[in-house]
DNA sequence: TGTACATCAGTGAACGCGCGTTCACTGATGTAC
DNA sequence: TGTACATCAGTGAACGCGCGTTCACTGATGTAC
């Protein structure tokens, strides 16, 4: 009842199914180098795999790079670490400097693999049917609008602070800052987001929304 | 000296050059459906015109794309009509709304054209390497802080308001209200703006750039 | 004015390549006796 | 314990399609005489 094993689980690798091991691959290619002319048969080559088996287990190429895209960006996710869940911690101002850290990193990741996929929209209709891998299901933006909601129930931001659009400002900010380096020509040149603008956006930010007669 | 002309050039249609006739017809596509899935042949059959023609007037498909891009963002914009480049004439909320209204129309008109061309860096350079077609080549975010800008020094915002942080904010809400209409499945459903979220962001701004003691 | 020829943009069938997908075959494992 | 057979995931060559691109041919126009 449990006949040939791919090569590549054979050596090492423990015992994940050929499912997992796939998407892992194409999940790491995506990291690597985007969704741009990304074949099968680059993903079977990187899982040390034949080119066929793929079929085996996904329905094709698109329910896979959709599993991939979702598996992707949960461990870009993990990997970036914790975010100031509790309102009344610390500063508002560390705390939103911490979203937007992690905004611009988390879309910095993610936006190259996107970027191959806008054009293929039976693929995300795939990954959006998916739970939301980022911030637990609720997406970064809901998030964000979710902290600064409990902010200003704790007296911490104005009573009237218009929290939705902030939480839309802030991390439509970070797609405009992440945007350009997509369009200039892909991965060629690191992110780089002139000294003190996070700054800048955190004193509008908060001067909009903060307690009256704040900085 | 002017031999055989185009059977789609011969009746009406003036004398256009065949060149910028397939141009036109190529971005007309791109108005109509994006350039997801576009191929050489649907852009020779829009034209009316035989398949290998392009060849003879373009290095190839990128080059065509490149500048069909360039011609529909022009023509989007045309087609908004007149932003307010003139600083100090009527109120800046009412200003910056026709900004937030002008981004919102243009990024939803455009960000079709670009999702299917993000994966092909080849073509985003050749676009990248032409003079930007919004604002007089400065581009919508551009022109938006240069209007910030000339309001501060005209004493309608605060002497110390970080103009170039609001205009990545304002622009980056437009976008990201616009990428959730592209990732759910195309150009299916009409752009949704809640009511009054154009006022709350304006609100959040004014109030994070105005001069003090404003709203 | 009329006829023969040269020019060259337009035409569209054909080429070749790369892709997603299929399927006859392989071979490691479990079962029967 | 040992041998023959059945199972079925894995394998990778092959298929077929659609694409960008090429190129031998067409035919409208300009020129020569």
């Amino acid at each position: 009842m449990s006949p040939r094993k791919a090569a590549a689980l054979r050596d090492g690798e423990g015992d994940r199914s050929l499912r997992e091991h796939l998407i892992a691959a194409a999940g790491r290619l995506m990291a690597r180098r985007g969704t741009a002319g990304l074949t099968v048969r680059d993903i079977a080559r990187e899982a040390q795999v034949a080119d066929g088996v793929l079929y085996n287990h996904f329905e094709g190429k698109e329910e896979l790079l959709a599993l991939a895209l979702h598996a992707h960006v949960r461990t870009v996710e993990r990997e970036l670490g914790e975010r100031p869940t509790t309102a009344g911690s610390g500063t508002v101002e560390d705390n939103l400097r911490a979203y937007i850290t992690q905004g611009l990193a988390l879309h910095a990741a993610i936006l190259p693999s996107f970027a191959g996929l806008l054009g293929r929209p039976e693929v995300l209709v795939r990954f959006a049917s998916l739970p939301n891998p980022v911030a637990g299901g609720r997406g970064l933006r809901a998030d964000l609008a979710a902290y600064l909601r409990a902010e200003r129930d704790l007296g911490r931001l104005a009573p009237d602070a218009s929290t939705e659009a902030a939480a839309t400002m802030i991390i439509g900010a970070c797609h405009e800052l992440v945007l350009p380096h997509l369009l200039g020509g892909g991965t060629a040149t690191a992110l780089e987001i002139p000294p003190g603008f996070v700054d800048e956006l955190l004193t509008v930010v908060l001067r909009g929304i903060g307690p009256a007669g704040t900085s």
